[in-house]
DNA sequence: ATGAAAGCGCTAACAG
DNA sequence: CTGTTAGCGCTTTCAT
């Protein structure tokens, strides 16, 4: 276990000031005459020196590292978007520090906490509460975050940046979808809808049905009670339990709107058990394209997030904001959502 | 922005020196006279002190983190292998940095430089190349490794711990399920046979297979050419063509033993193309108990890994190294896999 | 029981 | 261009 070697090791085998070595490992190398440099440059590959990061970031209080916070990358989606987000990150110099937080704010703010009391100066928040009001006085403090997947509220005056998908548009197609099939009765089912993400979700499902002409009906809009926790390995379950809720009822809908992809599994659980087959007796569209809509039988008709740019505007929002690049108003970027029709969705059959 | 506060200003705070909010801080409370110490409570509390881990750290050489590194979080399998891992490390007070190393020995390397170099001490090695050696020179720098799913070659000597499941005895039982159901003709589908693990996988399938008085026919088992790459991505997209190919031939195997579930999807999906249903004219059986399993249709018989007591020893294993516990020998902990019958699975049409 | 002082390894004025 | 120096915030002998 051989000794640390330092910057003063460097300096004393190249035969200059401590300053000099660390002039040229700040990219100031201009200032160095061409020969002292080769000579700083020998005594750091010949010690095989590495500059300790710890101690720079004493001094400097910078740190290489910025926070992603998500629900849970055991879920494929936020696995999915944390890979993107550490590649990006790495383009810019910057490691990532992941946190699971279950969608839990207390958890959210003792994550966020600890990072900055580590010197982390920037957060991806990817989990989409509507209030994050709770993380203000870190913010107060400079912390710098930007949110994924939740579209600023209502005239809200935000301090950070954010970006998401058109939540509301790609429910609107994907209703369209299930409408221009010839479905009349569409159901829709969620758990808590609780973020914005959620609520913009539903409404656009709600204006395609109104653009057509049906009102919505309270009876096929399931929305799992407020009680029953967040967990999104519930959400199969509790897919399923709405499924057949739904198909048992007297007017039972022909096609079903899914709050996203791992609701839409619970939809096919709960079409299977009460017997009815997808799509020839039910169509189901979901939302968030992971691997998995793809892989199941029937292929899911789903709505596409374009997560990797997504992920790469946050992180370049975030590192902007980091290097004072921006200091204004958040910002807030949107991008559009894509319909991808496989086969989970047909016209009604006729009854 | 308020001044970030610091160990002095609670001493002057408190009326106290430094060293003695230091001793506090450091669960040297005895040596406080109870007064001293009530005095530096509250000072510590109004000030909202926090004290800043990254001098600690410089001063110590300790660092709260361990890493972990994996393929992708992308694949729910190890999604949910680091979400159990930093569980069992936060109880013990550390903090997880996680890594996507896509098996690449090159950014595995990498990374576990960068993370030595912030002074982390263990990381979780969830990969499982068979060779490890070019990590030896970190691991005589003092770097402690716990491997995961990667069982100690024959006679090997190991500097590190080693936690996994029996994929021998796995396969083994996954195999003479298929045979107990009176299958004959049973192939194996998998990618690159890299991984220890992946090699004992194949093993037991071809013991089981002669236990029954079947030789091991080549020409069913199926293993990604090398030249393919690694990419889990990929998995399903192999796995496709491998059914496509065996199920072709002219003496199709009546069942299948997929290398894990990501395979065992790419079976479904080959089969669900060349028209054969599942379980009735092919049954299969995956490796790894992932959620998707259960989701399914038919819900995938598979075997069953102890994720979350694996990581847990694993972790336990790792800070047992770090704080000087154990020192000895690599000890190499084995859990045993199990078969969980879902409807994948069943006796072979006979025709 | 408490305090003074010496660094951990590095950066950044400032002087020369 | 290069060297001296003063810390960053904390821990830890060693005195007192």
């Amino acid at each position: 276990m051989k000794k640390k070697i330092t910057i003063s090791d460097v300096a004393r085998e190249a035969g200059v000031s401590i300053s000099t070595v660390s002039n040229y490992l700040n990219g100031r190398e201009e200032l160095l005459r061409p020969d002292t440099r080769k000579r700083v440059e020998r005594a750091i590959s010949d010690l095989e020196y590495r500059p300790n990061p710890v101690a720079r970031q004493l001094k400097t209080g910078n740190s290489p590292f910025i926070g992603l916070i998500v629900p849970s990358v055991a879920n494929p989606f936020y696995g999915v978007f944390a890979q993107y987000v550490e590649s990006a990150a790495a383009e810019l110099g910057y490691h990532v520090l992941l946190g699971n937080c279950s969608r839990d704010p207390g958890k959210e703010k003792e994550f966020a906490e600890q990072l900055f009391n580590y010197g982390v100066r920037g957060v991806v928040f990817g989990s989409s509460l509507v209030d994050v009001s709770y993380l203000s006085d870190l913010i107060k403090e400079g912390l710098r975050l930007v949110t994924f997947d939740r579209s600023s509220a209502q005239g809200e005056k935000m301090a950070f940046d954010a970006v998401g998908v058109d939540n509301w548009q790609g429910m609107y197609i994907a209703t369209r979808h299930l409408l221009g099939l010839g479905h009349r009765r569409i159901g829709f089912v969620s758990g808590p809808i609780k973020t914005i993400s959620r609520i913009n979700r539903l409404e656009g499902y709600k204006k395609a049905l109104i653009d057509a002409g049906i009102e919505p009906d309270p009876d096929i809009i399931w929305q799992m009670d407020v009680s029953a926790g967040y967990g999104d390995s519930d959400a199969i379950r509790i897919g399923r339990k709405a499924t057949q809720q739904l198909l048992a009822s007297p007017n039972p809908p022909t096609a079903i709107v899914a709050i996203n992809a791992m609701f839409a599994m619970g939809v096919y659980s709960g079409a299977r058990e009460m017997g009815v087959s997808i799509p020839d007796e039910l169509s189901v569209v979901g939302f968030d394209d992971i691997d998995l809509a793809e892989i199941v039988n029937p292929p899911l008709t789903t709505i596409r997030q374009p997560l990797a740019d997504m992920a790469s505007k946050a992180v370049e929002l975030l590192v902007n904001r980091l290097d004072g690049k921006h200091d204004g108003d958040g910002i807030c970027h949107t991008f559009p959502a894509e319909l991808v029709v496989r086969h989970s969705t047909d016209k009604p059959k006729a009854r």
